[in-house]
DNA sequence: CTACGTGCAAAAAGTTTGCAATCGC
DNA sequence: GCGATTGCAAACTTTTTGCACGTAG
């Protein structure tokens, strides 16, 4: 018997967040973002509903070069991304590659990630004014 | 005045499984590999050669989606790898690309990194035979 | 009512750091 | 000998889990 879910406040404003979100956002930043509905709202939580909504094949993660863990709506979800290697921020891009993979007898792909490291415009500026 | 770098066996040993490697090794992979030379070497120790050889420039870091840091010589270094599912081993590849990117203004890009996402040889035929 | 969901604290996993003992040069 | 290096344990960061209480349906 499939497993019934729960409509509860965290779970939506969890959602919420990452439905108002422009980028990726990070476990943490959904926690202080979604606790302006829910003051009460643990990080285990948050957790436990990132991961039962990329179960359900809401959101999906992103995992850059940085490290951390990010979450986006699937509709919206992105294989390109611009990390930024100063303020270390994600920002989606477009990239059409007309790709020729030369990939070795056995392996399947199933995706394909493409992660642009350099510098944002906000960065590039910064560094302009105190260089 | 420059630091004096010394030269240890814990160091060398470090440098040896790295060489050796034919793919990226996360640091508890070098440390069981690099204690078959040095019985008694510590993992902080491993953590902080990889560093120091990463500030000198001799190792490249590399961080895929399965979130632990993977280390390979410089000389080596790739900057497309195909990450398994099942296994989550990386395996350099060549992927040329005949690439345009509609970069938006401001963004200076330093390097381009793609990752593949899917099912290895090995992974790929013992599902075939569980299945 | 009852199984699912929550908050908290403790546990894991990966990485870093403090410190006294050790060792290269 | 002196300062760089090491091993161990403890601290840290990010994510997961155990448990008793709370709540949607």
């Amino acid at each position: 018997m499939a497993k019934t879910f729960r409509r509860t406040r965290q779970r939506e404003s969890v959602r919420a967040v990452i439905e108002a979100a422009t980028r990726p956002l990070r476990a943490d930043e959904v926690l202080f973002l979604a606790r302006e509905q829910v003051p009460e709202l643990g990080l285990a939580t948050v957790y436990r509903t990132l991961k039962l909504l990329v179960d359900e094949g809401e959101l999906a993660e992103v995992k850059l070069r940085s490290g951390a863990t990010r979450y986006e709506p699937v509709q919206r979800e992105h294989d390109s991304f611009f990390l930024c290697d100063a303020c270390s921020r994600a920002f989606p891009i477009e990239a059409r590659l007309t790709n020729e993979l030369a990939l070795p007898d056995g392996f399947t792909m199933r995706r394909r990630e493409v992660t642009l490291l350099g510098t944002c415009p906000t960065c590039s500026e910064n560094q302009a004014h105190s260089g």
